[in-house]
DNA sequence: AATGAATGAGAGTTCATTCAT
DNA sequence: CATGAATGAACTCTCATTCAT
C-alpha cells in the first residue's frame, strides 16, 4: 500500500520538502547530502534540480512556506497597543507557530552557524529582533532587555533542550510559555511602574 | 617583530587549535576546511596531521583544554551546600567560564547539530545536564526545571544573540546575570518555601 | 505588436533554429544548452524535442538550410570553364553567400573542433576542398596550393577577425574580396604563364 | 622501460600539461573531460588538482608555457626599425614559434569560441593584434590591413589547413611563408611607394 | 617537525534525452 | 503542438586522510 508511483505523482515538490526538513533537523544542513534526500524518496538527484534550483533552494521554499504564521504574527503584532496582555497574547500565538512548525525551528535553533551563512539568515535575525522588539519597552533597562530576549529564547530552547525532561509534552509547553510570561511581565512593569 | 618562523617553533599545536577555533566559531564546523586551516597558518595540511590525528580531534582537544574549567565548576558545585547562595556563586563562575572561553562556547551554541554527531557531544549534554541538576531542586515542577534550564541558557545566549544590543559588554554580562539570578531564585524559593 | 503567442503558431521550428543559431555562435556549440535555448524561446525543452530529435539534428537542420547556397555554388562552378574570369566569380558569390548567413559561418569558423567531430563535420571538409579544387590548377606548385586555400580563409576570416578593424562593413568585403582575388590571380597566372 | 611509477615521481605536472593540450588539441577543450586526463595518465582526477587549481588553470599554465616565445617575439618586433627586412624575419620566428607549439596553436584556431571565453581569451587577441600592428603602416588602405592579418592567419592555417595538401612539411612551411611574404610585401610596398 | 604527492569518496550541479499525457 | 516530470550519465571540484621522505 502506502504510495505507490502512481499516487506520488504531483506532490513530489512537498515530498522533497518534508523528507528534506527532516533530515536537516536531524542531521545539520551541510552533513544532509542530496543523495540521501533522492535515495530517501527513490528518485534520483537529478529529480530535486527538476523541482528546486539548488540545495540551498529547498532550504529557502521550506523556510518561506513555514515561516509565514511568523511573519504574520510580527505584523499583527505591530498594529497591537504595546500591554502587557498583547505581549502575553504575542507569545502565546509564538508558542502555537512554533509548535506547528517544529522540525523547521528545531533546525534553525540547532544550525544557527549554518543559517547565518545561508540567504535566509538575514531574515531570520530580522524575525527575531523584529519580535523582541515587540516585547521591549522603548527605554528599556539592559536587564529587561536581556528578559525580552530570553523569554524568546526560552521558547526556541523548548523545541529541544527542555524535550529531555520528562512530562507531557503540553504541559512541558505551558511551563515554557509560564516563565516567558514572567520574564515578559517583569520587563513590562519595570517600565510602566518606573 | 612579530612572529618569526623561529620564534614559532614548538607551539605550532597551540596555534593551529587557535586558528582552528577561530574559524570554527567564524564559519562552523563543516564549513571549515583543513586546507584553510593550514593555509591561514602558512604550514601544509599534512603538518595539521602531525599533531592531531583527525579534523574532530583537533575540536576534541580545543573542547578539552576550554572546558576544563566547566568540568572543575560542576565538581567543585556539586561538593557544596544546595544553598542559593552556592547557587548564585556557580552562576557567577559560569559566566566568568564562559567569557574566557568565548569563542568555543558561541561555537557550541551555534553548531549544535554538528557538535552532537561527534565525540564531545556526550560530553557536552552531559556537563549541561550536570549544570543544571546543581539548579533544580529533586521535586521541582515543571516551570521550576524550565527556569533552571533558561537560567543557564540565558547565559549561553548572551554570548551571542545579546551581542547586538548597545552597551558596555562587562554591564551587559551583569545584566544576564542579573536575569540569570532571578530564575534560579524563583526556583529555588518556590521550592523551600512551598 | 510584436510576436504574440497566437501570431508565433506554425513557426516555431523556425524560431529555434534562429535562438540556436545565435547562441552557438555566440557561445558555441558545447556551451549552448538546451535549456538554454528553450528559455529564450518561453518553451519547454521538450518541445524542442518535438521538433527536432536530438540537439545536433538542430545544428543540421540549420546548417543544411544555410549551407545550400555554398553547395550550388560549387555545382555551378564545377560546370564553368576554368578561367580567371570564373574563379574571379566564384569568390564574388562565395562572399555573398557568406553575407547571408554570417552566423553560421562565424560559427563554423569559431567552433571547428566541435563541428569536426559533429557529423556536418564531413560534409563542411569537403565543402572548403571542393572550392579550393575551382581555383586550383592540377598541376600547381606548393605555393599556389596555399594561395588557393588561403584566398578562401582570407574569406572566412573576414567574418570575424576583420569585424575588429574600423571602417564600413561594405568597404571591408571588399578589401577582403580584392586581396582573394590578387591570390588567385597570381596562382591562376603561375600556371597559365608558366 | 617506459614510465614506471618511481620514475614519473616529480614530473606529473609535466605529464598533465602534455597530456591535457594534446586532448583539448584533439577533441576540443569542453570535449575533454578531467576524467579522461586522468585516466590517461593513471592517476586519480584529485591529482589533477593537486598540481593546478581547476581545469581552465591547466590550460592557462600551457598557453603561459608555450606563449612565451611569441611574447618575446613581439618585445623584439617592437623595438626593430619597421622595415620589411624586419618584417620578413618577424614572419620567419614567427613561423618556427608556431612549428614549437603546433599542438597548442592547432587548439587555439580550432577553438576559437571556447578560447574566447577563457581568460586567456583576452591576451590570445591582443597577441595577434600586436603582430598584425608590427606588419601594418600607420596609414595603410583597407585592403592592405587585410593583407597584414590574412598574413598572419595563413600562417595560422598552415598549422592544420595545408596539412591536408600532400607534401613534405618542411616544404609546405616554406610556401606558407613565401605566400605570407607576398602579403606583407604587398602592403610595405604600397605605403613606402605611395 | 614537516612536506610533497597522491587518493577514494563524495559533494552539488548540469546535460541531453524520454515519455505519458 | 507541447508540457511536466523524471532519468542516467557525466561533469568540475573539494574533502579528510595517508605515507614515503
Amino acid at each position: 500500500m502506502g504510495s505507490t508511483p502512481q499516487q506520488r505523482r504531483g506532490n513530489t515538490r512537498q515530498r522533497i520538502q518534508d523528507v528534506a526538513l527532516e533530515l536537516f533537523a536531524e542531521q545539520g544542513y551541510e552533513k544532509t547530502s542530496l543523495r540521501e534526500i533522492a535515495e530517501r524518496l527513490e528518485v534520483t538527484k537529478a529529480a530535486l534540480y527538476y523541482h528546486f534550483k539548488t540545495k540551498e533552494d529547498i532550504l529557502v521554499s521550506i523556510f518561506e512556506d513555514l515561516n509565514r504564521p511568523v511573519e504574520e504574527l510580527l505584523a499583527w503584532g505591530r498594529e497591537q497597543p504595546r500591554t502587557l496582555e498583547t505581549k502575553k497574547e504575542i507569545l502565546v500565538r509564538y508558542s502555537a507557530a512554533l509548535g506547528a512548525a517544529a522540525p523547521l525551528f528545531r533546525f534553525m535553533q540547532e544550525n544557527q552557524a549554518a543559517v547565518r551563512d545561508l540567504s535566509i539568515g538575514k531574515t531570520v535575525k530580522e524575525r527575531v529582533m523584529g519580535l523582541v522588539d515587540l516585547f521591549m519597552e522603548p527605554d528599556a533597562s539592559l536587564a529587561d532587555q536581556v528578559r525580552c530576549s530570553t523569554a524568546l529564547f526560552t521558547m526556541h530552547a523548548g523545541m529541544f533542550t527542555i524535550k529531555d525532561l520528562e512530562g507531557d509534552p503540553e504541559e512541558k509547553r505551558k511551563a515554557v510559555l509560564e516563565v516567558a510570561f514572567e520574564l515578559v511581565t517583569r520587563a513590562h512593569g519595570a517600565e510602566s511602574a518606573g
